[in-house]
DNA sequence: ACCGCATTCAACTCAGGGGTTGAACAAGTG
DNA sequence: CACTTGTTCAACCCCTGAGTTGAATGCGGT
C-alpha cells in the first residue's frame, strides 16, 4: 500500500476514520473534540488523525496547545476519477452490449424466418 | 467491518483488486486469466476476488468448468454518494466562509452604522 | 470410468492495523 | 517556575489480511 489511491481508499475504509471526515465536512476540531463520541483513547483517535493525514484528505495547523484539524477535499477528486473511469467504461461496455443483442434481434426478427426466435 | 461501505473500500484499498477491477470493466474473465499477470499464486487471486464478491463489486456465473467474474457497476455508486456529499458540504462551507469574509470586507470598508449584524 | 483443467478449501506464515497504557513533549496560565 | 491542557511517542497485545503450498472439488473431453 504504497500508492496516494491505495492509501485514501484504505483511509476511508474504517467507519470510525469516514465518520470524522464526514464531522470535519462541518467544521474544523482538535483530536479531543473528534474524539470524544467515539469510546476508544484520545491516542487512537491520533493515530487515526496520522493515517487520514498521510492520504492526504487532512491538514492541520497550529491554534496555541491545540492542533485543528481540516479537511482538504480535493483528495475526493482522486477517487472520484478512479471510479467514474471504470464505472464509464463498463457502461459503454453494456451499451455495445445491446447494441449485439439488437443487432442479434433485427438478424432473427428480418431475415430467414425459416426458425422461430429463440 | 461489518458495512458494506467498508467493505467497498476496503476492497479497492488494494492496487491487485483496483487492477482486477480496471481489467473486469473491459470484459469479463476467469479466474486464471485474471491472475495471469500478476506473480501471486492462482488461489491468492481467488481470494481477492472472494473480497471482491463480498463487496458487491463483483457477480461469478458458471459457464462449465469456469466461473467468470463480472463486474457490477452499481456498487460504484454507493461510494460516490458518500464522497460527493461531504465534498458538497465541505464546498458549502468554505463558500459561507468566504461570505464570512466578504461581510467582514464590507464592515470594515464601510464601518460600524451600529454594529453589524451578527 | 478416467483424465485434465479451473477453481476452491485448509492449514500455515508473516506483516501490519487498530487497540491499549504510560510516559514525553508543547504551549499557554497561575 | 510549576501546573494544566492538548497532543504525540513508545512499547506492547491481538486479530485480520495477503501470501504460500498441498489437497479436494466440479465438470467437460475422450
Amino acid at each position: 500500500m504504497d500508492d496516494q489511491l491505495s492509501r485514501v481508499f484504505s483511509a476511508l475504509a474504517d467507519p470510525i476514520r469516514r465518520d470524522m471526515v464526514a464531522r470535519l465536512a462541518d467544521a474544523d476540531a482538535g483530536v479531543n473534540e473528534l474524539a470524544e463520541p467515539y469510546d476508544v483513547s484520545v491516542q487512537a483517535v491520533s493515530k487515526h488523525l496520522k493515517v487520514l493525514e498521510e492520504a492526504g484528505l487532512v491538514t492541520r495547523t497550529r491554534d496555541a496547545q491545540r492542533r485543528p484539524v481540516h479537511l482538504e477535499a480535493e483528495v475526493f477528486d482522486l477517487m472520484t476519477k478512479w471510479i467514474e473511469r471504470y464505472r464509464r467504461q463498463a457502461e459503454e461496455r453494456y451499451r455495445r452490449l445491446d447494441d449485439v443483442l439488437a443487432e442479434m434481434d433485427t438478424d432473427t426478427a428480418a431475415p430467414d424466418r425459416q426458425r422461430g426466435a429463440s
